[in-house]
DNA sequence: TATTTTATCCATCAAATGTTGGAAGCGGTG
DNA sequence: CACCGCTTCCAACATTTGATGGATAAAATA
């Protein structure tokens, strides 16, 4: 299992990884019960039965995809947690909008995955755990919004949790939202880095309450 | 199709006013493609073929849910509108933060069901209108964002988008987030009225930048 | 009471969907 | 060439799922 997904990290040209890849995409706008593995085979330009001999079952192949997009993030956070260091609060703040809305609206397929995730329960469930609290955690630190590693405050958590659902809905949900605002793309995300931080910011640089 | 939305409508008890009700909330659960009629016909206590013979077609269960979802929001709206009317800015958004949070945390399905309409296709699609782009004009000018009905800035609307969205992330992911503020459900309430407050009445009451 | 209408369920169908077996192609190796 | 492992596809199967027909009961109507 896990195996298969080095493989398809370590070379994305390969079968195995554009397997990964279409299914990330296909489950990111669907969902999981809103894709059928069909769609996936056709996505990659395979017969069904090619996903199945290289990947198995669809539960395995949408938890593999899960265990990649964790990977990936956790990349993402540790990049931005090196540019921010030193900097001040609304400075950090600033470029962790930033970097975070560049990557997300070049996979924007990963926001929309991970909402479903969220919100959405999957029949035959069995609670498959996204990361999203160390993640939580980490940004709190990274933004000085907690000193001590071992226990951040309820508040904080929350303001982070805020913030990032915040990007990613104006991300997945751009589709729904820009014709609202009558802009195209490029100003989209002008709009969107602009109202997180006209929300944000000010939240958190205030004195505090 | 309007003539049986509306008898449910009506009359909430009836077999009809039944099955929408659960149908919301099992739509809200799984989304359009994870719920099965079955699964909705379980809910109500009746067989599949109750179902049909009541509404029909699946895909018209569920936009009639989307109509029967949109008059209510569009309700709850007005009844904000009229209690925020005189108040100063900081109180309007306390008292509609409030509200809207106190509906939908009692009925955690909508926000559910409306997260879904966002960020999932649905295959054979079909753009269903869920009228948020109206509400959210009403919002920004009931708010005193705006003050002319014929034009609203983009930044006015882009803000009302985002708090709109923290509300109903809140709400519709309290399962994954709760655990990760390791509280119970009455604290999370007030964490997040408390948290949507923290984040949002500084942006709007801040001196123009 | 007799008849018609309404409402419910059982059994079933056809299509979609997850999944598999086996044949065929293809590259390398003896 | 003959053999072998790897990959791909065609065909098929079992289950799920949207949807319907017809029998049956309950309620309304005459």
């Amino acid at each position: 299992m896990v195996s298969k997904l080095e493989k398809a990290r370590q070379d994305p040209s390969s079968m195995k990884g554009k397997i990964l890849a279409a299914a990330r995409k296909v489950f990111g706008e669907y969902g999981y019960h809103g894709t059928t593995t069909r769609m996936i085979a056709k996505a990659v330009g395979i017969d069904i039965s090619t996903l199945y001999y290289h990947w198995g079952e669809k539960r395995d192949l949408y938890e593999s995809v899960i265990m990649d997009l964790n990977e990936e993030i956790r990349q993402k956070l540790l990049e931005i947690e090196n540019k921010v260091k030193g900097k001040s609060l609304a400075t950090r703040l600033e470029i962790a909008i930033d970097v975070m809305c560049d990557y997300l609206f070049s996979n924007p397929e990963v926001s929309n995955f991970i909402l479903f995730l969220y919100f959405g329960k999957t029949r035959g469930d069995s609670s498959l755990n996204f990361k999203v609290s160390e993640y939580i955690s980490n940004i709190a630190i990274a933004m000085g919004l907690a000193l001590d590693k071992k226990y951040i405050p309820v508040k904080a958590k929350a303001s982070v949790i805020a913030v990032w659902n915040s990007v990613l809905n104006f991300i997945s949900g751009e589709d729904f939202f820009r014709p609202m605002l009558d802009i195209d793309h490029d100003e989209y995300i002008v709009v969107v880095k602009d109202t997180l931080k006209f929300i944000l910011i000010p939240a958190f640089t205030q004195k505090q309450s």
